[in-house]
DNA sequence: GCAAAAGTGTTCCAGATACACCCATGT
DNA sequence: ACATGGGTGTATCTGGAACACTTTTGC
């Protein structure tokens, strides 16, 4: 603490990061970015792409300032999950950690995959690498609230490119729900919300009939639906 | 903890306060306590019970803690909402603030109304006053909470006494809801949880039939449901 | 006996589920 | 011609919604 500047206040005060648990789909996995770790404490574990809150930085541009800083990714949807604040969870001081949820589709990545800092990793959820600080609750809680939101609102369209077919689309439910979906109930259900549209467009692919695209009607807006 | 302490750091760290909005249904209104406050900033003004973390203290200890100060209210369930964060919530320095929802039956009120400190008003929740810092925003969002568990959790079940009828529970719900129900789909519904047991015990309570008492099996146990 | 809340079943409807075949393409 | 994923309709099931009368008590 020798140095530079001093912040001094009358009464302790924590420091306050945010968490990103970034999810994309990727080869058919669910899958989300970490960071290892540089410095102390957890040197050289992975954890979640985060960092302190700016003084004068909203909580939200925070988290997408430390994303964008961290792995090059911009543009996503974000969303607050939860706030941890055990005393212990950081050795150094306390630590309020503000933790948020981001979809984001898997065309959007790769923008910058290294620029230089940090060594970023993508793994699958049900492969991850041990975490420092509490990070491997919050990515727990994180997936619950995905799975949880899959049926009751259009979150899973978060992880759709512009244009898309409905197998695509359908592919994306049955990697997060881990189960297959019927076809025609699946493409009853998912037009009735009245939120994607045909481009007229197709889309040929392989030996096979080529599939009509869509693209969503409202881009960035998660609604709850039923 | 003489005035005369110092904390100084590296780099500048926000305040972090919690912020209970605790409901509870009394005179047949969903009502939420309020503070009068005494300091700057918004001095005289109502806001909600809470206040800055301690420094070693678990964030729903600290909600708990200042509203049972502010309030003298003990033993409710506890749940969290949101972090605020605006850098601008706070006149006097940056203040984040992470509210919490909380329920309990109006029974265990009024324990110690006054402990001589602050003014504490019960408030209907259409009939707010002003509210100091983004008070109103915390308590629109933990409203609309409330409502959206209602009919995907047993929630509103922590706003029943040790025993009830299910004519109580039907009007607890009603209020909420802002709507009459049908009586016996609501019966059909609620015993199907199997989540409260009779006691055997009936109250008489007036020139009518007796009701039979319910209590809850899981007392504090709130579920998902369905 | 009358007012007032407690208690009790059945019918109906809508939305979810189960299910099988033909189509367009590339090799 | 065949392999591959794209595309389509109907019958059934199930859970929610609508609905009216009898019971027990205090006055």
């Amino acid at each position: 603490m020798n140095g530079l500047k001093n912040f001094h206040y009358t009464h302790p005060h924590p420091a306050v990061t945010t968490d990103v648990v970034l999810f994309s789909i990727r080869e058919a996995r669910l899958e989300l970015p970490l960071v290892r770790r540089t410095g102390q404490p957890f040197a050289g574990m992975w954890g979640l792409p985060g960092g302190f809150v700016g003084i004068d930085e909203d909580l939200e541009s925070c988290a997408l300032r430390e994303l964008e800083h961290e792995t090059g990714i911009t543009g996503v949807y974000l969303e607050q999950l939860h706030t941890s604040g055990r005393p212990d969870r950081d050795p150094r001081e306390r630590a309020i950690s503000v933790a948020y949820c981001a979809l984001t589709p898997a065309d959007r990545l790769q923008i910058k995959t290294m620029n230089g800092e940090k060594e970023v990793g993508w793994f699958a959820l049900e492969r991850l690498p041990p975490m420092a600080f509490d990070h491997a609750e919050i990515v727990t809680m994180a997936h619950q609230r995905l799975v949880a939101k899959l049926d009751y609102s259009t979150i899973a369209f978060q992880f759709m490119p512009e244009t898309f077919t409905l197998g695509e689309l359908q592919t994306v439910y049955e990697i997060i729900l881990r189960e297959p979906l019927d076809k025609r109930n699946f493409r009853k259900r998912v037009l009735a919300l009245d939120r994607i549209a045909a481009t007229g467009e197709l889309r040929r692919n392989g030996n096979h009939r080529p599939a009509r695209l869509y693209r969503l009607k409202f881009p960035d807006k998660v609604e709850i639906i039923k």
